[in-house]
DNA sequence: GCTCCTCGAGTTCT
DNA sequence: CTCGAGGAGC
């Protein structure tokens, strides 16, 4: 007889009491959100009691907490039939129909008013429906919803999920209790798991419902422990051997008291109008959420009611689902051609069947380049997935390749450009295929009037792209320059171009003429010079002159400028054609004022240092901002990193605000930032 | 020679 | 906004 095997009640107590003690922490972190005791603490009870319970293997029960992962890997996953079909639900897109849901089922109900009706209304998590079965307060099965009646046994993973109790809490709990509810991935967690993935070179998730899905259905266990999937419950089914509230909302704060996790964005709301109100304030918060979501959904609340709507083939008629305008699509690609840009860089764009994707009709997608092209294995015919990720932008996601139509063409980028005939080089290990032809071109030189008109250039507001285009096509301008020899006659006889237009073509011509140095070098386009080289050059030369003439030794001792760049901008001076344009230009009445190489600076909050704006401004464009803070000596840079000094937030921040707090970078809002530029321009 | 940081360039639709 | 690549610092 050895020791081990001599398990007192003091024991037995002991593994109890650790137990309750893990079910408290994890109830409070993981449903309330809200953790009594530190990280380490709960390790340390944690550890107590598997020790415990490797000295005597008999405590060992289902339901411990270190049971989480306890089985085995499955071969395949067991069927199980719901006692209670779990429905799906019926959509609506818009106002109008949402309206429609409300007359139909207050008339049914003998209702006058919709708004007299109280829903209750919640986020739609895009993940996984499941059911989950509790006999007598203790976790006893999970099952996908499957076709509605018959789904996947997936007992093994969801006890995996920490959100999940394993035991209910309270007394007053139904023999049988089944709930439903959504098991999701949180965007924060999909993040990581996908880092992670791609560190280890397994593949990655498109996003965070196929992770969910895919972790869910994983044979192993001890793969789905790791993977940071959470649950909330919006539901019941099968109910034996209890009673529950006669409402919804009452059913979830039952299920809350028994600590089930419910979405702490439920809400009972009044009639349809409460709905909008709802759907828009849960849209406007969407990003901020730490879950993906599809839409809300919209649940009649008095069960009495719900009776008395009862169903429609497979879906309740007490509920529905309000989407959002998808953001996913699928569109078919029509063509794929090839863009010809002011560096001369050739641009594959997918020419797509129109598709309506989160509101807006998209046609347009760049490829970006060959290797995209490849990557993606894209080719003319195919369906894609377009998608608009935080950005307007949309992209293609995805071919989905069981639609491929037969006999399709790899795609290949033309060895002539398709716009001057001249060869296409790929330098050696760029990726971007360029024209060769140069200005000879008539789409580069577009794109470079274009350039020179922009706004953050010569701001040549009254001369637009498709103004530049016509004008180039007629061979009225062959250059930048130009643009200033236009007379009015000639304008007037173009196509949508009145004297009026005519004349005011030619005041914004003129208005343009006065400009700063920076702006001017930015305008002539010169490769790798963009807006903060050229205010480098303006600041360390001061004339045109003394940079035209400077060479690339001299160059390189100017603030980020490097051999390549040097040799670009001599490259650009030396070309006879560049030499006479700007001459051109000179004649016309350009000017600039003098440029004080040793201007004093500022005294401001700002001198020094490096600003990023995010998200929306009310008071002001992001531009206005930016030169204001220039004008204070600040440095105005596109991302955060550890050198920033401050972040300066809009509304709708996107994953700037999140790195600048992970970096300890100093946020200010708006306001707080035209405080302190006020206070700046004062002292 | 490597790594981090910035800059430049391209992009869609209303 | 995102990617690629040039520049600069270690």
């Amino acid at each position: 007889m050895t020791k081990k095997t001599a398990i007192t009640e003091q024991v037995i107590q002991q593994a109890n009491d650790l137990r309750q003690q893990i079910n408290h922490h994890n109830y409070c972190y993981y449903v309330l959100d809200q953790p009594e005791v530190p990280d380490a603490e709960y390790d340390r009870v944690f550890r107590k009691l598997e020790d415990l319970e490797k000295k005597y293997p008999e405590l060992v029960t289902p339901d411990s907490p270190t049971q989480r992962v306890g089985a085995a890997p499955l071969k395949e996953f067991g069927q199980v039939q719901h006692s209670i079909p779990m429905l799906s639900l019926a959509n609506v897109f818009n106002e109008d129909e949402l309206q429609g849901f409300g007359k139909r089922i207050a008339s049914l109900l003998d209702i006058n008013d919709p708004e007299e009706i109280s829903f209750v209304a919640e986020p739609k998590l895009d993940g996984l429906a499941i059911s989950i079965r509790y006999e007598n307060g203790i976790y006893r099965q999970a099952a996908t919803r499957g076709d509605g009646v018959v789904g996947e046994d997936v007992t093994q993973n969801v006890r995996t999920i920490k959100s999940l109790p394993l035991n209910l809490i309270g007394k007053n709990y139904p023999a049988i209790l089944e709930v439903r509810g959504e098991v999701y991935m949180p965007k924060k967690g999909f993040y990581l798991l996908n880092k992670r993935q791609q560190e280890a070179g397994g593949k990655t998730f498109a996003n965070p419902r196929n992770a969910a899905a895919g972790s869910l259905r994983q044979l192993d266990p001890t793969v789905t422990v790791t993977r940071p999937l959470a649950l909330f419950c919006y539901g019941i089914g099968d109910v034996q051997g209890g009673v529950l509230p006669d409402s919804q909302s009452a059913i979830l704060e039952q299920l809350k008291s028994w600590g089930l996790r419910v979405c702490p964005e439920v809400q009972r709301v009044k009639g349809v109008g409460g709905c909008l109100k709802y759907f828009q304030s849960v849209n406007a918060r969407r990003e901020q959420l730490e879950y993906e979501i599809d839409g809300v959904v919209y649940k009649v609340d008095r069960l009495v009611e719900q009776e008395k709507l009862g169903f429609v083939s497979r879906a309740p008629r007490w509920a529905i689902a309000h989407k959002f305008p998808a953001q996913e699509a699928l569109s078919i690609i029509k063509g794929i051609d090839v863009q010809v840009g002011r560096t001369g860089i050739l641009t594959p764009v997918a020419r797509l069947e129109p598709v309506d994707v989160g509101g807006v009709t998209v046609t347009n997608a760049t490829l970006h380049n060959q290797d995209e092209i490849e990557r993606l294995d894209v080719r003319v015919g195919d369906s894609v997935v377009i998608y608009r990720a935080g950005d307007v932008i949309p992209k293609v996601a995805s071919v989905v390749k069981e639609r491929r139509p037969k006999r399709t063409r790899l795609f290949h980028m033309p060895s002539h450009c398709p716009e001057c005939g001249s060869d296409v080089m790929r330098a050696e290990g760029e990726v971007a295929a360029r024209c060769s032809g140069g200005l000879v071109c008539p789409a580069q030189r577009k794109e470079a009037i274009k350039h020179f008109n922009s706004r953050r250039a010569m701001d040549l507001d009254g001369v637009g792209d498709k103004l530049v285009d016509q004008l180039v096509e007629k061979g009225l301008i062959n250059d930048a320059a130009d643009q200033y020899g236009l007379n009015k006659q000639q304008l007037a006889a173009l196509e949508r171009m009145a004297e009026k237009s005519a004349d005011n073509v030619l005041q914004a011509l003129e208005k343009s003429k006065s400009t700063t140095l920076a702006r001017f070098i930015f305008a002539l386009g010169i490769r790798d010079v963009g807006e903060a080289t050229a205010q480098n050059l303006a600041m360390h030369y001061g004339t045109l002159e003394t940079i035209m003439n400077a060479d690339e030794d001299d160059l390189q001792t100017v603030q980020d400028i490097g051999p390549i760049v040097a040799n670009h901008i001599v490259r650009f001076f030396s070309q006879k054609h560049n030499r006479d344009v700007i001459q051109k230009l000179m004649k016309a009445g350009i000017h600039w004022p003098e440029i004080d190489v040793v201007s004093a600076p500022v005294d401001s909050n700002f001198l020094d240092k490096t600003v990023v704006i995010t998200g929306a401004l009310a008071s002001m464009s992001r531009d206005e901002l930016k030169d204001k803070l220039q004008a204070l000596g600040a440095k105005v840079t596109g991302s955060v990193s550890k050198k920033t000094d401050f972040l300066i937030v809009g509304a709708d921040p996107g994953s700037k605000y999140e790195k600048a707090q992970k970096l300890g970078v100093e946020v200010l809002d708006e306001e707080t930032a035209l405080t302190y530029i006020n206070h700046s321009l004062r002292g």
